[in-house]
DNA sequence: CAGTGGTCTAGACCACTGA
DNA sequence: CAGTGGTCTAGACCACTGA
């Protein structure tokens, strides 16, 4: 292990203090000039060393009237969105994906979320079974527009799903997610195998790239045998 | 609007060329020095350019062999953990807590989680109903560390729900979340006014200040009447 | 070994803002 | 108006690492 630098140091040394509630929030930062002094060094380190707090969220800073400890905000926290071959196959189990059925089709009128996103294109419609060895994991229905991934019409998705093939194309930038629980209808239920009524984890996702719509996508979960899990909680949730 | 200070232009040039697919993962970036010719300035202005897109997750520098746009890797993304009194108030509706039971007691033996949370200490055990004007949202579950937090025995919970209370006394630091669904109960369905079996919103709660256990709750939501909404989705998500 | 990024210095000018 | 943080310069030394 390699030595901290300095202002990693000072940048470390004040988040064990927050962390830890030995400093408060609304609780005073020494000033730069002050901390030049502590630690016997120029104002650009602790400069640095304070506005990666900032940033973090653990600090506000405030011209003439100095730095504060902030008060925690938002409640945000990191979820994972895995990506399923790679849980299935973290889970010991083996991933397949199923394609049920695939179709090209213009946007439905009355349906502006689908006008936007076929833009001046039109829509690749698929629908498909993720299994977890034999048995089905999720319902997926999709639609992608062809005006932003054009070579989606020529995929091969016995390799790889939609999702995957997507995500190496045309990576993802921007993404909006609802999740939600549903109580199952007798014709998923048939699909996934279980039965009618049963609860499902609904993840409902749009995704951008830079500002162009690429694909959204509904995955419907057997809800005895998924689960998302949030990893961390941040503190302050800076988010950009 | 203020101007852009150099840096945070030079940042956002790099980020509109890689978010745009200008740039290609793999992309070359140029090396600081021709940076500085190109913006006619010194390198701690590229440098601190440079280190924002890295810690963003959008380029990868290397020693020798210079900087280039990194490939996308997990896929996480911000999920909004709101204040429950907030979110519903944002709803137009009023928000009400009614507390059911309270009682403090030692952890049970045999279970790891509950020793561990309680530490030297008991456990204050808490359950209670989240209504939205007159229909419940969600039943909650809930062991606070009276360890971590003694001020809670006194604590007026027909104030605040204790979410709120507890995030005001001692914020948390870390946490991690499940969420599943689950088909609810005759018992739950009868508190929450809604059918046996109907889907519900499993969320369990874990909360640390600095590896200390403060709390662990499990919120049960109406599947018809919430969702969870995740934000942002991060390019390369570069979680400390 | 030569080029790269990581760190740091000792200054400077400035905008903002609370006393 | 005086103190604060925001930004920037023109240097410097260093560790690392691929050619």
């Amino acid at each position: 292990m390699t030595a901290l630098a300095l202002h990693e140091r000072i940048r470390t040394d004040f988040e064990g203090r927050i962390l830890s509630g030995a400093l408060q929030p609304g609780a005073r930062i020494p000033v730069e000039h002050e901390l030049m002094q502590l630690y016997g060094c120029s104002r650009m380190t602790v400069s640095k060393a304070l506005s990666a707090l900032s940033s973090a969220g653990l600090i506000e800073r405030n011209k003439r009237a100095g730095s504060v400890v902030a008060r925690p905000k938002v409640h945000s926290m990191i979820l994972d969105v895995p990506d399923l071959p790679v849980e299935v196959a973290a889970r010991g189990q083996a991933y397949r994906f199923q394609l049920l059925s695939r179709k090209v089709r213009p946007p439905v009128r009355g349906r502006p979320d689908e006008i936007a996103l076929a833009g001046a294109g039109q829509l690749l419609e698929l629908r498909g079974l993720h299994f977890a060895d034999t048995l089905p994991l999720a319902l997926e229905d999709r639609l992608v527009s062809l005006a932003a991934v054009p070579q989606m019409g020529d995929a091969d998705l016995a390799v790889d799903p939609p999702g995957s093939w997507l995500l190496r194309a045309v990576p993802w930038t921007e993404a909006e997610t609802k999740i939600a629980a549903v109580n199952c209808d007798a014709k998923t239920a048939r699909l996934l195998q279980i039965t009618p009524g049963a609860a499902c984890l609904s993840v409902d996702r749009s995704t951008w790239r830079a500002h162009e719509r690429i694909t959204s996508v509904r995955q419907l979960f057997v809800g005895i045998a998924y689960d998302l899990v949030a990893r961390i909680g941040h503190y302050g949730g800076s988010v950009p």
